[in-house]
DNA sequence: ACGATTGTCTGACTAGAGTCAGACGAATGA
DNA sequence: TCATTCGTCTGACTCTAGTCAGACAATCGT
């Protein structure tokens, strides 16, 4: 069987038996928008309208309304942002949040109940399962995006990265000021700056500079700790070597640090062999090459 | 993590990320009612309306106007069912076949294009994962219920279980004809039989019937080939001795065939003690025996 | 033969989940 | 300062998805 007809099968599995999970949001006399949207509140306790309409893609007068029926019921306040006075935040009050608690604990009273009819050894395997399945799934549908490195997100990324090497070094590790002239090595022409997303959330980031003579250099290249062994790290590499491509270079290069052992892996099973010195980076002490030959159409595909 | 919580957790990615295989079906501009009652009439060709809303739990009037709506369309025939012409019976036309066929295709279209970013290793890991996680939520979605074993249902399962020992035992295995006596052995008082069902289709069986004396005997147990590991085995016999304790047996006894060691093993996993032969049934070779303490309280939680 | 039951259909509803076109006040930019 | 944009709200819709109460004909049980 290929994995599309797992999927699918799977999926008329799921929906037909666990898809009512969902509506336990219901028999609490709460339409299934308005406790989704009670619940998108709870999440990040004040929030703008405006961010509610965008993270469940809804309509401003529908959600307007439904904001409307919930304030109604007492269970979220609303009042204007006093920074823009358009702009209205949303807040859950006690008894919003009480509720909340109880729509949680009904979802996990019938979460148990599914489960019930297994045995330990079952359950442990089914979570198991699922949770392989949700880290590949999210995986799946991350989104790489190309953003300047200035921006906010950016330098939030390039921060985990640089903390995390501080982490891992003996030493810890002193990036300095990030400087304005840094950053701008990262933009066109010869450079570029790719952010991986999931739920908005930053997971993974990347960069590219241009070296001079064809030669491009991957840097700040970093994937949530929580995204590992998902593959992220040879997707990012994979794109940014494509991206590298399409800004005219044909070799990329790379310095990493020697107790970096997992991203050295990443990088040999990548076709990347390792070269002489061609820096004076303090912190490196393995070089890396890998000559770009088509736009990177060999590499799209990973030999799995 | 408990497995209600990876449940959970999955749950919330998969609505958010891979419900929407379901619609799908939409983009056809046809509602999802109508797509889903036209795949259903498409898994078995000629089905009965009565069917069809057993199926997919819906009124009658409901159905009844869908299906108005899709015969509108030249998409199903509706004709009255000769055997009885209070009923009738649905099947697709040519055009509503190849519509079927369309959106299977859009459906796998969308499964592989959700793939498509996971290399192959990690596709394969996902179609393991789920595979395993649909089996292990069919299996906890398994209905057991007490039926008639003179019922068609129970006959269909026991003749399973008769061509399964004939495949297995070297010299084959020949149960004679099904007698009303022999029947009547597993029903009240003192005896009983147990069907499984998954999707309304017979998955596994069993009976009790009574040797005298308050003691039990379990008989006829089977389970489909394609529900080995996942503990249904296990389920049937708890679900068994339970029912053999509610009829007032204090002790169940089975026998078995060598060459049966996966359910030789389950015997004695559950607790069963091999006893001398109690009987002279010439297929057996080995003979079991169970105290029936409390109503089975103490065998209803499996120590995994 | 006939009353009860069964299978399907019709009409009249309701509730949820959105969409779309403005209205209106607050903020912004030239 | 004044037109424009932005964020929110209102009113008037539409489309699904379903429920409920009968109506009607075919069939079954006695």
């Amino acid at each position: 069987m290929t994995s599309t007809t797992v999927l699918r099968r799977f999926n008329r599995t799921y929906t037909q038996r666990i898809g009512a999970l969902d509506e336990s949001f219901l028999g609490l006399g709460m339409p299934l928008a308005s406790a989704r949207l009670l619940f998108e509140i709870g999440t990040t306790q004040p929030v703008t309208v405006q961010e509610l309409r965008a993270r469940l893609g809804l309509d401003s007068g529908y959600v307007s309304r439904l904001l409307r029926g919930l304030e109604s019921r007492r269970l979220v306040a609303l009042s204007p942002d006093p920074a823009d006075r358009r702009r209205r935040v949303a807040a859950l009050t006690a008894e919003g949040a009480r509720l909340l608690e109880d729509l949680d604990e009904r979802s996990d009273d019938l979460a148990a109940r599914l489960l019930e009819p297994l045995s330990e050894r079952q359950r442990a395997r089914l979570a198991d399962a699922l949770a392989t399945a949700d880290l590949l799934v999210r995986a799946a549908t991350i989104a790489f995006e190309v953003v300047d490195p200035a921006s906010p997100d950016a330098r939030l990324a390039m921060g985990h990265y640089f903390a995390e090497l501080d982490r891992r070094f003996e030493g810890g590790f002193d990036p300095g000021p990030l400087t304005e002239a840094d950053l701008a090595t990262m933009r066109p022409p010869g450079g570029t700056f790719v952010l991986a997303r999931s739920d908005g959330e930053v997971v993974a980031c990347g960069g590219v500079q241009a070296l001079g003579d064809g030669v491009g250099e991957v840097k700040r290249m970093w994937v949530d700790d929580g995204w590992r062994g998902a593959g992220l790290g040879a997707r990012m590499l994979r794109r940014l070597e494509d991206d590298a491509a399409a800004l005219g270079h044909t070799v990329v290069r790379l310095d990493t640090n020697a107790t970096l052992t997992d991203a050295i892996a990443l990088y040999e099973r990548s076709g990347y062999a390792a070269v002489e010195r061609y820096n004076d980076n303090p912190y490196a002490q393995r070089w890396f090459e890998k000559p770009l030959t088509a736009p990177a159409a060999a590499a799209r595909r990973p030999r799995g």
